[in-house]
DNA sequence: GTCTATAGGGCGATAGAC
DNA sequence: GTCTATCGCCCTATAGAC
């Protein structure tokens, strides 16, 4: 006998506000959501967001904290070997972007490269993990460890610009495989080969 | 005998609108500059800006459109030797975005990652002019021409986005001389390198 | 050429009834 | 737990007086 009174406690509306973020922050990043549109999708009152969230901030925060953990992801990655290791992070990234991580991903690098409330969360969160598993692994010092961290970011932040979030044709046609095999080198020059010397100095000071 | 009266023509105020226009989309995108801010910024009235440029967006359009170039900037690159393009290459890219001409390329990318105005720009100007100069030096077909443009869009997107954009300190604090050492040759590999067979089936249409 | 005034709308957030 | 009502703000764009 089906109940028919209201909506029992809040258990589908949390959630449902909550996937409709993600997937709004992500096509449009975070100016270009409003909490009322989220309300909407997800069929909601807009009440309720702020009821559950409490303000915009703290859900676009709580909307991609989901499912992206950048500590396991990297621990595993460096277990294995130093030198297949440009082509095994190319093929996780891919894979990060391409499963359910995506969409998190997407609002992250929208939002960050506007400035938005997330700008200094890759500064600041993600880009240090990577430098200090090099660090670990590598024998290098901070410098280089960073240096080869940035270097990395580059290529792979570009990647997903231009494969997913500008969607470019041809980026965004051709296979995963065949992406890996001609970026998987980029990325391994960058994390064993040759940097050229003398290194810049750290932090600090702009371009002379 | 200086004039006293009212300010004179539009001389000054028409630049000074695109002047205040340009910095503040570079430093806040598309969405986050609002006509009044770039008003008061130029110490306008509001309503001149409507007036001289209409709206919102033809005023983005004027004030990115001025001192970029790409046919000469590229048929320039392209007449010298193709096996030293990749670092010719990046040293032009950061020629020109720490030149005048960087607060619109950085308005430009941080509007066509939000999916501003300019998504369309990227993809169907600049994209396939680099393409076109490639199919007509390499002697390749259309196809591998995009692709390997948009390989050159990857990273040089990415290399902006982390040094200008987003300011990492270890790319932001390089000097030119190293990130061209560094970068040029993953440009150079995606320019004349070797690219795992079989090729994507072609994506769409990128090349003029 | 310049500015005032305002139309017309969306926004984030809150208070409080059910 | 849910929703109505509303405050107070900022926005683009236009009409029209000086």
């Amino acid at each position: 006998m089906p109940r028919t009174g209201r909506r029992p406690g809040e258990a589908g509306t949390r959630a449902a506000i909550l996937a409709a973020a993600r997937d709004a922050f992500a096509a449009r990043g975070y100016d270009g959501v409003s909490i009322r549109q989220v309300a909407s999708v997800a069929a909601v009152d807009p009440a309720l967001v702020h009821h559950y969230f409490g303000s915009k901030v703290e859900l676009f925060r709580t909307a991609v904290r989901t499912a992206v953990d950048p500590e396991g992801l990297l621990s595993d990655l460096f277990a294995g070997d130093v030198d297949t290791l440009g082509e095994r992070m190319v093929a996780r990234f891919l894979e990060v972007w391409e499963g359910g991580a995506g969409a998190n991903a997407s609002a992250l690098l929208r939002t960050a490269v506007t400035g938005g409330p997330t700008a200094d969360l890759v500064r600041e969160a993600v880009l240090p993990a990577v430098a200090g598993e090099l660090l670990r692994r590598l024998g290098v010092d901070r410098r280089e460890a960073s240096l080869r961290a940035a270097l990395i970011a580059s290529q792979l932040s570009g990647l997903a610009t231009t494969r997913y979030v500008l969607a470019l044709p041809p980026m965004a046609g051709a296979s995963a495989e065949w992406v890996v095999a001609v970026v998987g080198p980029t990325i391994q020059r960058y994390v064993t080969g040759e940097l050229p010397r003398p290194l810049p100095a750290d932090g600090g000071a702009t371009t002379p």
